[in-house]
DNA sequence: ACGGAGTTGTAAAAGTTTTGTAAAAAGCGG
DNA sequence: CCGCTTTTTACAAAACTTTTACAACTCCGT
């Protein structure tokens, strides 16, 4: 069976070489262990992972995590993120960086290496 | 997410080192003593033992089980998965898994934990 | 470097929703 | 009716979310 590249579907899965987010069971795994998350922890970090890289501005986490729309004071995402953080352990620093005044960033772990070369398997 | 039992593996009997499910006799046996189970107790076990290690929400336990649609306010799934763990015994905690705001999961006794069977919403 | 305004971090309290449970009520076949 | 099963009721308990209150930090102008 021939291996074919989906197109621009998001990928069913995140993994480097500390966390693992299945999208699809909705799962997080931390060096091989289950993460206990409840269900905004997992919204929090499945969109922060699906934008790896990326900044996204509180407005964003708000509303897609949320619904919240602008102009709506509350500090329910810094104590999301925080617990997040909390069960990312000692890597949390590594993962969940703050972008001040504007939002979160999640890094991957030790930076990406662009479309690493699978050098296939044999 | 949507539930769906065809991907199930149709066997007629489940078996691990305590519990053992006879789904063509509708019996089951616990630690090889026969468990009296009333048909809503045997159908709810049944569902839950089928689908082991997958998560099935409320919504397809009442469904299948009850046979009601949606929107109905109704605490007899809760008790009747009290009568079933309570007639698994000291087993009922590892066995059937309360996935807050999503539904229950049973779990084959002692399995080593795959990935894709954790899930991280709570 | 200093200071202030605004932003984020944090612990704990308060609030909300979901699940657990016992007991009573209702349903059902014999 | 009777006995067993199922469902509802009414709270209790647990899990989860949001707010509160204040500490700590960052940015930026002076």
């Amino acid at each position: 069976m021939a291996f074919t590249q989906s197109m621009a579907v998001q990928s069913e899965r995140y993994k480097d070489s500390h966390l693992e987010v299945d999208f699809s069971h909705s799962a997080a795994a931390l060096d091989s262990r289950r993460m206990v998350l409840t269900r905004k922890e997992y919204e929090l970090l499945a969109l922060l992972v699906q934008n790896a890289g990326e900044i996204i501005p509180r407005e964003a986490l708000l509303w897609r995590v949320w619904g919240y729309s602008n102009q709506i004071r509350t500090r329910t995402l810094d104590v999301h993120i925080r617990r997040l953080r909390k069960k990312l352990g000692d890597y949390s620093s590594q993962y969940i960086e703050t972008i001040f005044g504007i939002g979160y960033r999640f890094q991957p772990f030790r930076a990406p290496r662009a479309f690493q070369d699978f050098t296939a398997v044999a």
